[in-house]
DNA sequence: TAATTATTTAATTCTAGAATGAAATATATA
DNA sequence: TATATATTTCATTCTAGAATTAAATAATTA
């Protein structure tokens, strides 16, 4: 009966160890279960049991490399519906939380090693529209002019093009489900906006915030209001 | 922090009794203690617990009339949780059910007393579309053509615009995220399909089916194919 | 007014299911 | 080969939190 199902999933995603490893894997990359021990804090024993259910509802899926097992999103579905549970968080009647109704970690975060969010979405649209990059299959091509935007920004490209990982590519954002930019070359504008101090890491946290300094020179080189 | 609420927010939802009082009040209506309770299959005790944690957390609200206390939705927010939730129950690996996506319930069920989901939405659009209704402030007016074929079909409408409640408004379907008719005549119409043998009630159970009779003749009366 | 119905509260009991501990399996590395 | 690491399995223990029991509160009806 439908009802038995929902209550059986409602039920597994509701536990706590679950929800922590649901909600560290909606950065979209998949992780160990020693990993994902880690983030619910809970045993690898504990962890192998929960991933076990979640994997036998289709709530994950696993890819077995070498003695790793690695762990993410069975389907699309799963992360709007913990995204569906995280829009709920912001709200509550007894909140502390001031005007603004997405939370920071929304709208500002990392997502590995590169800018996601709405921030994140914003600077690669920004970087489209003024074609420094273009679409080109599933990646992401450089301009000549983002060649020479990214060498005044402090980016030397021709040693990211060197290097055996992906230069750039979309990575989709949950919160935003419109994609912002992976790959070496996002880890290196993310490196030099933290180092310049245009944002700054929230200690034990994704999420970002940015600098006043930041919100200028983002105006001044990307014309970007945040 | 953050994840604390998360958490917390998951495992309320999570609990059997609970997500069963959360599903019953997809339909945007309020219910009293004792009616979730019943749906729930819990002691009013129990179920007055549980729906005491829910209003807490800001995800029901209550209104007091009387001895009685109805519960209902404090936000949008929690019905796509609750539905993000329904979303992930239909294609699990050990699935049953066959070909279509949609399960039953959120194609075509009872919203009260006037038909929703996906055929709610149909009708209603074609409604509109073919000018027998026109939007009016948050209400629906009939036109002298939708008088004519309203008859034709069988429903006395001046009976229907003399009484108290209102005769035609919008209704927010939760599975569609777009409004279904809802009001007096909605109710005409229901009853209509139902006595005419085109849909049927599947028992204990809010899910319609629609009947070849029904497929033809909604065919012929609106020019839908469902 | 008393009796009835709706709901909540508090104290106690109970239990599903998570955590634990010990051991097995499987892969990688030296 | 032996050793270390990653993960799972199973039997047992433990506990958060749901259910229960009993009683209080509050509005309604007779």
């Amino acid at each position: 009966m439908e009802l038995e199902k929902l209550v059986h999933i409602a039920g597994l995603i509701g536990e706590p160890a679950r929800i922590k490893m649901l909600w560290t894997l909606m950065d979209g990359k998949a992780y160990t279960a020693t990993e994902l021990a880690l983030f619910a804090e809970v045993s690898p024993q504990s962890a192998s049991a929960h991933l076990g259910k979640m994997v036998q509802a289709n709530l994950l899926k696993v890819s077995c490399q070498g003695r790793h097992r690695y762990f993410s999103y069975a389907r699309d579905e799963v992360a709007y519906a913990v995204e569906g549970m995280a829009n709920l968080i912001s709200l509550q009647k007894d909140k502390l939380i001031p005007a603004t109704k997405d939370f920071p970690f929304r709208y500002c975060r990392t997502c590995y090693d590169h800018i996601a969010g709405r921030a994140g979405v914003v600077i690669t649209d920004r970087l489209l529209m003024l074609e420094y990059l273009v679409e080109k299959g599933d990646a992401y091509a450089m301009t000549a002019q983002g060649q020479t935007f990214f060498k005044d920004f402090g980016i030397d490209t021709d040693v990211l093009l060197k290097l055996r990982r992906p230069f750039a590519r979309p990575c989709l954002d949950w919160s935003e489900r419109r994609s912002h930019l992976a790959g070496s070359l996002a880890t290196a504008i993310f490196e030099k906006i933290i180092t310049e101090d245009w944002m700054r890491k929230v200690q034990h946290s994704r999420t970002l915030s940015i600098t006043a300094k930041g919100q200028l020179n983002l105006y001044e080189t990307l014309g970007i209001e945040i």
